[in-house]
DNA sequence: CGCGTTTGACCAGCGC
DNA sequence: GCGCTGGTCAAACGCG
């Protein structure tokens, strides 16, 4: 698990990246002296999609080829962070200058020249003060975040020297994460961070290569190490169930995963039929779900998910899989009162390392999750169907609005509480963008993007990966739309209607990450 | 013809 | 032990 970034692979690209910031900084300052728009609108931050992370609009005449699907590998997991942003105070303020230099046709012309040589500055030092503003926010998170993850190795460790081998790792290991992707529990256990590992889950995910491999772990007696040695302490926690709730016009929600149907039941208590589908991305993959409509409100899809991928998984799947894996993790490692409480009668595995649920203080609130009791299996449902009223404006991107909104939904303030439980960023109830008022696109988008933010192991990368797209600048909305598009399509089973993410969905994708932002940066005032 | 869906049958767990 | 329910299987069917 390397949180070291891949700097030198991505050297290129990042230099590429300042080149295009200059250029775009560039041309907000001139236009704003001029009278025009104050900064270039950043249209599309896309944090999943192959190509989206680095996807911008060509307006600028740098127009991007073929290496920006290389280059998105930050949205699915580069943890690359571009530290390079205080460049573009300097390099990009001695352009105007040169350029004004030569041009001098009289005392006039040349004492505009110079004031806009100067309002050019301003506005460069302006930014090159956000940034290193931005850049200290960013250092606060990642050493809150590495303090966080001490107290989970601490805890870990704890765990191992006081208790049995089979106990030690459902207790410690966030059930969804070790489940849903095998391939961080030794990362983990030895105590490495963990990574944004979505380049890791989709680069080869549909592979056969891939599939044979992840075959190999199947069939074998483990692939990874917890799947042989901790079998026995495996079958209780593969039981845990996450239940999706959103509303959903769609047959399925587009979670990025190909599944087929195998079963189909009337269920008691609901006029809507249930139907089974188990993954379909790797032979042998235990992963199922079930999809049904809520029988109180049937334009309410509710989609459960229970197994654990034995494959890599594409961006949007893995997304959607640390969505639910995170939930899991909640479900399964909670703190004991609470979980008790909820889960009487129930048996479950493990309790929780204290240190562990102290980095998730808000999640069961945060995130609309509620945890079912009666269920025959421990089951948490992410309720993204319920949100306070708001305007759909709030999809549209504001550039710095005044008073940014709200977070968007409430899952939002989950990774924010997560990683900074000394910032309140949570308290406030969650206001914005309804999820049950956004289409299913938008939604879906959405979805995604809420589970990447809110289940990555790792938010400090996620958000440093963001918050570098995002100072990158303005992001083309691309028709194939981000979210994992690529890999998002060539999947839904035979119900793949489902279309990409829209540019919509960017923009509200933009404005929670700029509501994020605003409370980071509010909290440490 | 291959693949996915449909659908009735079968099985296991649970409560009474 | 029996019945109910959830979950899975597999043959039949449909579609491209």
């Amino acid at each position: 698990m390397d949180l070291v970034p891949k700097q030198e692979q991505h050297k290129e690209e990042e230099d590429k990246e300042e080149a295009m910031i200059l250029a775009e900084h560039g041309d907000q300052a001139f236009g704003h002296a001029g009278g025009g728009r104050r900064r270039s609108e950043i249209k599309e931050v896309d944090f999943f999609s192959t190509g989206g992370a680095h996807r911008r609009n060509d307006d600028d005449g740098n127009g991007r080829d073929g290496r920006s699907r290389e280059a998105g590998a930050l949205g699915r997991g580069n943890t690359t962070v571009n530290t390079a942003l205080d460049l573009l105070t300097t390099a990009a303020a001695a352009t105007p200058v040169n350029a004004g230099e030569g041009a001098a046709a009289g005392a006039a012309s040349d004492h505009n020249k110079q004031m806009a040589v100067a309002t050019v500055e301003g506005e460069l030092r302006q930014a090159g003060e956000e940034n290193r503003r931005l850049r200290r926010m960013l250092d606060d998170l990642t050493r809150s975040h590495s303090a966080l993850y001490h107290q989970l190795i601490q805890a870990q460790q704890h765990q191992q020297a006081s208790g049995s081998a089979n106990s030690m790792l459902p207790a410690t290991m966030p059930a969804g994460v070790q489940f849903m992707d095998p391939r961080m529990a030794p990362a983990i256990r030895a105590g490495a961070p963990a990574s944004f590992d979505g380049d890791r889950g989709d680069s080869d995910g549909g592979s056969g290569s891939g599939g044979e491999a992840d075959q190999n772990k199947q069939d074998g007696t483990a692939g990874t190490p917890e799947r042989g040695e901790n079998a026995a302490a495996e079958a209780p926690l593969r039981r845990a169930r996450v239940s999706v709730r959103a509303r959903s016009e769609a047959p399925m929600i587009s979670d990025g995963c190909q599944w087929r149907k195998y079963g189909q039941k009337m269920a008691k208590g609901n006029p809507c039929p249930r139907a089974y589908y188990r993954c379909t991305m790797a032979t042998g993959c235990p992963v199922r779900k079930q999809v049904q409509r809520c029988a109180e409100d049937k334009a309410v899809l509710i989609t459960t998910y229970e197994g654990t991928h034995n494959h890599q998984l594409p961006p949007a799947a893995a997304a959607m899989a640390k969505t639910t894996s995170a939930a899991a993790a909640m479900l399964l490692s909670g703190p004991a009162a609470s979980r008790d409480a909820l889960f009487a009668g129930h048996h479950v595995a493990a309790t929780a390392p204290a240190p562990l649920f102290q980095s998730y203080p808000y999640a069961s609130a945060a995130m609309g999750a509620t945890l079912s009791a009666s269920a025959p299996f421990p089951t948490i449902t992410l309720d993204l169907t319920h949100s306070p009223p708001a305007s759909a404006a709030g999809l549209h991107l504001q550039h710095r609005p005044p008073a940014l909104p709200a977070m968007p939904f409430p899952m939002y303030g989950f990774p924010a509480a997560a990683h900074r439980p000394a910032v309140p960023l949570l308290p406030q109830p969650p206001t914005a963008v309804s999820l049950g008022m956004m289409d299913g696109r938008n939604r879906a988008a959405l979805e995604t993007m809420t589970a990447a933010i809110t289940s990555d192991p790792n938010f400090t990368t996620a958000l440093a990966a963001a918050l570098s797209t995002i100072m990158g600048g303005g992001a083309e909305a691309a028709p194939r739309g981000g979210a994992g598009a690529d890999a998002g399509d060539g999947n839904n089973g035979g119900s793949g209607t489902e279309p990409p993410a829209t540019a919509a969905a960017a923009g509200a994708r933009e404005t929670a990450l700029h509501a994020l932002l605003q409370r980071l940066h509010d909290s440490r005032q």
